[in-house]
DNA sequence: CACTTTTATTCGTTTAACCGATTACTGTGA
DNA sequence: TCACAGTAATCGGTTAAACGAATAAAAGTG
């Protein structure tokens, strides 16, 4: 039987590939650089292949570095939640429990979510992060992150995914345009670029562009906006119309502007709401109750 | 932070949990029996929870206890194939691979397979496994095998799968029955009880009876076979007849017998061969090889 | 050429891993 | 009832490993 390498190694090499430096990554173990470099070196003798290439100066992780980093971050995000589960002591709903979630669903959804959950786990300690999808993937990969909520449909990229509900999108025009464009709304009746969407990062502006199949109309105006809020306003003090998800109007976005929501099409015009999680992970029943809570509060529940 | 667990403490309570004794997990542990007992303690310790409940005769494992073996299984599971991986300097198709296959695919596949396995990859050393269904899944569940090549649909349990090909069912019948049944195969004109097929225990009597539509017919006779091999002599030396599968015929299983082989029905009658593996390996690009070279050794290859 | 920044190395100390022996307890069979 | 085998926990001493402080070695910077 061969040894087992330590995890304590396999952090040292994980925190080395996150900061770059021996320095900073001892520090951020918490042990000196030397305890670090002998770590690293060690583990390279045990598994008897070299992970880092060293210059007096400076270094580079080989391939097989690169490799064995993102083994080990499987294996140690999965040690961590071993952990974080004893030490709930099994109760599934305690502990910290890390939450991605788009701009574009956060501000409508975490509000009551996280009152929601405080009411019926009032152990689970809610972390939330909001950020664009890629980036948040990035840091579920990591293990920075639990689960996401995001808007679907997107490349999951390995990871699992369910489906929670639907959220249509409502067609938010200036009052000085409702009274021309008739309901469903007949894009052609609108003026060139009356048109508002989010910046591209924003994944909800792909979204809303193919459910209401809009293409590359003329009708779009130039101009981007950087959230929810300021495309209302634009809409409001520009006399043009945008795309706004119903969970955003029943959140009050509307309110305080005199802006008129009107159904898009005739057809089916949504996104779809979904929990994302690493297939790798031990808490499918955590999260299960979340994706349970999280469809209960959405204009429209599809979990089966 | 808190501490990381110890691997080797980790496997201490798989062995523990395998043996259920602690000398003799000790031994499989290649330590002394105080050893392991301070080490289970320490996991203990470090998890803040009660894994085994102690008597001074005797222990159980706690419900926790039961669930940190199972992701401790995971782990240690992962940190093995990483240890490969680094041992084998990423090439994939080097070192130990343990593969798992039923009997009613093993004689008629492993062979070719095998002999294909080491021309195109010397390096890569195949364990063969012969077993059920069942007991594979539990030994794939364990890890104590890498990948099972099974015959489909079943239950995954949580496995990924992919499909390999179609192996066409024949039915096989003593030259006296032949004459009058023509082809496809009208099993009205069989005597009764005159269709023999393998016990239960054997998932292909169950995608036989389903894939040629045959139920619960009096045609079966209650006499079961416990391999295609016997099922074969029974069927001449009893003037019955029987399915099997073509990759059977096809290595000669019918050679120095009278048997005549007919199709079955005139619909689709096959069984499907697949990969399965764990969704937590590393090694999806090694079992994409061998899923290629299985494929193309099937009478019908679909993989895509 | 001094000075900073970088990783590697050395060395003495502390920690913990480990084994063998022993203890404490239980059930069994003479 | 008592000796005995079998079990897990505990204790003491030895050994190995982990660790940090200090230093070395190399290279870029001003």
């Amino acid at each position: 039987m061969n040894k087992l390498p330590s995890l304590k190694n396999l952090s040292y090499l994980l925190a080395l590939h996150q900061h770059q430096n021996f320095n900073r990554a001892a520090q951020a173990c918490y042990v000196s650089q030397s305890t670090l470099s002998s770590g690293i070196q060690n583990l390279e003798e045990q598994l008897g292949c070299q992970l880092i290439e060293r210059d007096h100066k400076s270094f580079l992780f080989t391939s097989m570095g690169e490799e064995i980093v993102d083994l080990s971050r499987n294996i140690l995000t999965q040690t961590e939640e071993l952990m974080n589960h004893a030490q709930s002591q099994g109760n599934i709903m305690e502990g910290p429990l890390r939450l991605g979630c788009i701009p574009t669903i956060g501000p409508f959804l975490l509000g009551p979510l996280s009152r929601r959950l405080h009411d019926d786990f009032p152990k689970l300690q809610l972390q939330i992060r909001e950020d664009t999808t890629a980036h948040l993937m990035q840091l579920l990969k990591n293990g920075e992150l639990d689960a996401l909520i995001l808007a679907l449909p997107i490349e999951t990229q390995g990871n699992q995914s369910w489906v929670l509900g639907k959220d249509p999108f409502k067609m938010v025009l200036h009052p000085d345009l409702a009274k021309d464009v008739g309901e469903p709304v007949d894009y052609n009746k609108l003026p060139d670029q009356s048109i508002f969407l989010l910046e591209h990062e924003h994944c909800m502006t792909g979204h809303a562009v193919t459910a209401c199949r809009l293409g590359n109309s003329r009708k779009i105006n130039p101009f981007t906006a950087s959230s929810l809020h300021s495309l209302v306003q634009m809409a409001e003090a520009r006399t043009g119309a945008t795309f706004v998800p119903q969970m955003a109007i029943d959140q009050g976005i509307l309110s305080n502007t005199e802006l008129v929501a009107l159904t898009p099409t005739d057809g089916e015009a949504y996104r779809e709401i979904g929990l994302l999680f690493r297939p790798t992970t031990s808490r499918r029943q955590t999260f299960r109750k979340i994706a349970e809570t999280v469809a209960d509060l959405l204009p429209i529940s599809t979990l089966s």
